[in-house]
RNA sequence: GUGUCUUUAGUUUAUUUGGUAAAACAUCUCUCUGUGAAUGAGAAGAACAGGGUUCGAUUCCCGAAGACACCCCA
């Protein structure tokens, strides 16, 4: 027999588990409800086509694709001639979501009609990725997504700005950062040093900084294509330091040239003052270096980090065009996602999850024999009227056994009712903690719990 | 896609120049059929169901799987 197993990447959750994540997801949506967010929910699986394109090449790459069920090489043509990415599109026309954000555009699109706008929505659920698993990434793993379509107000970003602040307190997330970039300021760098196709180059080069130095950087930069004088004028902005004040003000000025730049230079200033008005911008930091693999953001963009964890435990952005991909245009959407497993790994490691999540039965039927126990059974569903969790043991064996099932399942109480307290009408209960036990009536049992 | 390491009971770990595998915890039974978390006794359970080298492989080689790191990302 070969043992069991499941593929790489993926988790069993065992109650404790369980009790920790509900926890984790039960904050973040009591908190999504404050903001007015409501709640949906789309398949796991999507259509192969609404998902293609839209993560980059390197997330096309990533997608788990649905093989055809039946006979599914039979359509195929010229079989010889195909390779891989030609025969992908033959023999698969599903996959699993990869997010939750462009399924959602697929949805508002697809149920323009019955939505009003602007339209705020939450969701929870896994999505699954093909990637190499390690420490924190997962190949199924649960985001918890807010965005908002049907508005390019910025006032949106402020309200993510506070939800993140929000949950990630409540959470008592250990020194998380939330890092703040917008593609804007991108396209006006790459506008302004004249090399548009390099900006993914240019910033995955400059992230580097702290990590390898600026000659590094610059180095890299030029390996990469980017030309001498480009590296020369993208000096002010490697460099920049200071106050986040005097970084828009050096931003400004290299940006003087570009429109675009500019413009997103001013939805920043105008995140971050709005911020700090709400008192919500302690942990809201400038890092022009963030730019984000997925190619649909074109405002603002969000990743959130946290101490001592390598990688983002949160991301998002402004999306304009998403919508348009799908046939609707002129639909702006806003959004951030909860990386609920990494969160977890973080409280996990940081014993930070509270002590008391554990909900167990909170009394537990001895079994003595048939009659008892349908007596028990009685007790129990007035118990269970009353919202108190009991259970009887399935059969009248041994005492011990009963009890120490009843131990390790950290019952805090234990019922009896034998034959004597049949008669008298009452239960012996016993307080497993303290050890203490007395007889009682239905009605002080109720109390007593 | 690249690299490094790992692989033995449910879990965590021993073992050997290549000669028939040891323990702890967990499980179950008994000690003890109306009182658990104690003690003692006992039971069951393992080498990646792959390939190769060898008289013989848990040990060496290949393959596979997993973990970690890079890339990218939640």
């Amino acid at each position: 027999m070969s043992k069991p197993s499941i593929p790489k990447g993926t988790r069993d959750f065992l109650p404790q588990q369980m009790v920790k994540r509900n926890y984790l997801f039960d904050t973040l949506k009591s908190i999504f409800k404050k903001y007015a967010f409501l709640p949906i929910e789309t398949p796991a699986v999507e259509n192969l086509s609404t998902l293609m394109g839209k993560y980059g090449e390197e997330g096309d790459r990533l997608i788990f694709k649905i093989l055809n069920s039946g006979d599914y090489l039979s359509g195929v043509t010229n079989l010889a001639e195909q390779n891989s990415s030609t025969l992908t599109k033959e023999i698969s026309e599903k996959a699993l979501r990869y997010d939750l954000t462009v399924p959602f555009a697929r949805f508002v699109v697809q149920n323009q009609n019955e939505l009003h706008f602007p339209f705020k929505r939450f969701q929870i659920q896994p999505v699954w990725r093909a990637d190499r698993p390690q420490k924190g990434r997962y190949r199924e793993f649960f985001q918890c997504d807010v965005d908002v379509v049907g508005s390019d107000s910025l006032l949106y970003e402020v309200e993510l700005v506070q939800i993140f602040n929000e949950a990630l307190t409540q959470l008592k997330v250990p020194g998380f950062q939330i890092k703040i970039n917008n593609r804007k300021i991108l396209s006006g760098i790459a506008e302004v040093v004249g090399a548009a196709d390099k900006i993914v180059d240019i910033t995955v080069a400059i992230d580097k900084l702290d990590k390898i130095g600026l000659e590094k950087v610059n180095e890299e930069m030029l390996q990469k294509g980017v030309s001498q004088e480009a590296v020369g004028k993208l000096q002010p902005i490697i460099q920049m330091s200071g106050s986040t004040a005097e970084k828009f003000a050096t931003l400004r000025s290299v940006l003087s040239s570009s429109a675009i730049g500019i413009k997103g230079v001013e939805e920043l200033e105008f995140i971050f003052a709005s911020s700090a008005q709400l008192n919500v911008d302690q942990n809201l930091k400038l890092d022009i270096t963030l730019a984000r693999g997925l190619n649909y953001y074109t405002g603002a963009i969000f990743e959130v980090s946290a101490e001592n964890f390598k990688g983002s435990i949160c991301g998002g952005g402004r999306y304009d065009d998403l919508t348009g991909i799908f046939g609707l245009k002129g639909v702006s959407g806003v959004g951030i996602s909860f990386g609920a497993d990494r969160i977890y790994d973080v409280l996990e490691e940081n014993n930070l999850f509270p002590e008391n999540l554990l909900q167990t039965t909170d009394v537990l039927f001895v079994n003595f024999g048939d009659a008892e126990a349908l007596y028990s059974m009685k007790v129990m569903q007035q118990l269970r009227s009353r919202g108190i969790s009991c259970e009887l043991y399935p059969s009248s064996g041994k005492m011990q056994k009963q009890m120490t099932y009843a131990n390790n399942k950290a019952v805090r109480f234990v019922a009896m009712i034998g034959t004597n307290e049949m008669n008298e009408n009452k239960v012996t209960l016993k307080n497993m903690t303290t050890g203490e036990q007395q007889m009682l009536d239905v009605a002080q049992l109720m109390d007593k719990l």
